[in-house]
DNA sequence: TGGCGATTATTACATCTGTCGTAACCGAGG
DNA sequence: CCTCGGTTACGACAGATGTAATAATCGCCA
């Protein structure tokens, strides 16, 4: 049975991205710890309630425990994978290589992380080999 | 009077963008065009109310004449790139190469494409040598 | 066991979004 | 000039979100 789609492709809206990048940073900490490890002032209750919305909605767990352990159910890959793809809609209908240049271009890299990128670059170019020439 | 930095990283949520799409797509569009031009069946004042304050967050225009004509006030690429930009700080505190890697990684790329970014990472590798070794 | 301080539950609001219905308006035909 | 159909302005309403105060609870310790 499907698990549910929803770490597929989480729709996080900018303020429930900001408390579960708390808790990603943070790990599984008690309401007063997240309150303490908010980058900035907010109430005590605030921090409350939306950490209670998130878990209503599945993306962050409460334990058992007394005062209760919150923790992210979703992971910042499943997050970023979801935008990324619709990025990677948006920007260039799909492809990755828009993007990527988009990437390249715009950000002067190092050099170490070109030689990266090239090694990565090598790797998928042998990898070809193994598979079929099915042009997608 | 700043020309304001929205254009540099415009949050906007999914239905704003979803707006923005058919604007993008359609050009300087009248109300019912708009309305027409819409992937979903949606009601025609409802497109209504999310053109106008598209509008008065300024992320829309609307001409002066006669049955207006709304166009998008900020480009997709606009968009992407504030999109790009957290997305990048969140999966790799900032750094493209892991980004890039799962990017490559993940999505079964042709033998063009594959040569597309040889020839990129190729560039950029030129770029580095012939600028000042200024950290920048 | 009583109470205190921390934790959790409730309740309250102001905005913002998504969706429309309706009323007012305006230019082209007849 | 007067009506008609598209355009525009308003007003409504539900649900989501952000923020927080206040009340109810619970566990620990003197």
């Amino acid at each position: 049975m499907k698990k549910k789609s929803n770490s597929a492709s989480p729709r996080l809206t900018a303020g429930e991205i900001e408390i579960l990048e708390m808790l990603w940073a943070a790990g599984a900490v008690t309401l007063s710890a997240a309150h303490k490890a908010m980058k900035r002032a907010i109430g005590y209750t605030t921090v409350q309630t939306r950490l209670n919305r998130l878990v209503e909605k599945g993306f962050v767990v409460r334990s058992d425990d007394r005062p209760a352990q919150y923790s992210a159910a979703v992971s910042p890959n499943d997050v970023s994978a979801g935008h990324l793809d619709l990025l990677l809609k948006r920007v260039s209908g799909g492809s990755v290589v828009p993007l990527v240049t988009h990437l390249v271009r715009d950000r002067r890299l190092s050099s170490d992380e070109v030689s990266e990128l090239k090694a990565l670059i090598e790797q998928a170019e042998k990898d070809l080999g193994s598979s079929s020439k099915k042009g997608r």
